[in-house]
DNA sequence: GTACCTGCAAAACCTTTGCAGCATC
DNA sequence: GATGCTGCAAAGGTTTTGCAGGTAC
């Protein structure tokens, strides 16, 4: 639904804008390119993506990328591989991912995360504030087996 | 409970040997090094630790932790600094964290984990093989808040 | 004796910073 | 006009590889 892709990409730019970020052309398609991607993408991917090749510098991306993760908008993942992965998050989403230990491969996981509610209770526990979680499940894929 | 550590050692060095590893002196400290540990650890980490840094390379011990990975005696967990961290992995043992994402402390979590039993679906429904998880929660810890 | 493991050195790679010029507010 | 953003260049740090020699089996 590209009504869907819109509405998220404006609460993104409107977001920062409130959270003391400038609107630049920059910004708005490497939103877009994230907001669209339906897979977490490394720097490298972002910044020679169709969106951003010809548009603005690696580093550039880098340090946006830094500021929007600051900001709360998107979020950075610890894979496994060397480079970071980034994605967009929107407000009370979550997203597991199931990662192929031999290819690399990154499916996103649809399902109930039975995370949330142990959430408040670790919150509770440790004092820890501003909570959120990363849940990844490794294993061989078909493909590989 | 040293006998514990002993088990452990012991099997973990027995386990490498069956899946064709040889037993050198580095195997053993590097083993006891992330047994005996109860966070995870940076390469720099353990090759500056008092039982590696004099008994060999830094190169040896990365070379090393990966065959460990590979043969599943310890995991190569995806933290977000730079450096990757291990940590040891005995056998149906889950093992998740909270991670300041401010000073990048690192505390394990004794919490009933409710990931297991997602996992064996996961296998059913995605056709991947050998899963395990990975459960992370990041926030301020009250220190840096 | 053979196959694997180790050390040293150096390359490869991603990330991070400095600084002068430009765009947004 | 002030502050923040961008590009280019270069540094920083971790990971990775080559090769000759040593060690476990």
């Amino acid at each position: 639904m590209t009504s869907d892709i819109q509405e998220r990409l404006d609460w993104a730019v409107q977001t920062c804008s409130d959270r003391g970020l400038r609107r630049t052309n920059a910004m708005r398609h490497l939103l877009k390119e994230l907001i669209t991607s339906k897979k977490p993408k490394t720097l490298a991917d972002l910044s020679e993506s169709e969106g951003l090749r010809d548009l603005c510098d690696r580093v550039t991306v880098f340090r946006l990328l830094g500021r929007l993760v600051e900001k709360k908008v998107i979020r950075r993942l610890g894979f496994h591989e060397r480079a970071a992965y980034y994605v967009f998050s929107y407000p009370d989403e979550c997203n597991d991912y199931l990662v192929c230990t031999d290819c690399g491969k990154i499916e996103p996981l649809n399902i109930a995360c039975p995370v949330e509610t142990l959430e408040e209770e670790v919150m509770k526990n440790s004092g820890f504030s501003g909570l959120y979680h990363e849940l990844e499940f490794y294993g061989q894929c078909p493909a590989c087996a």
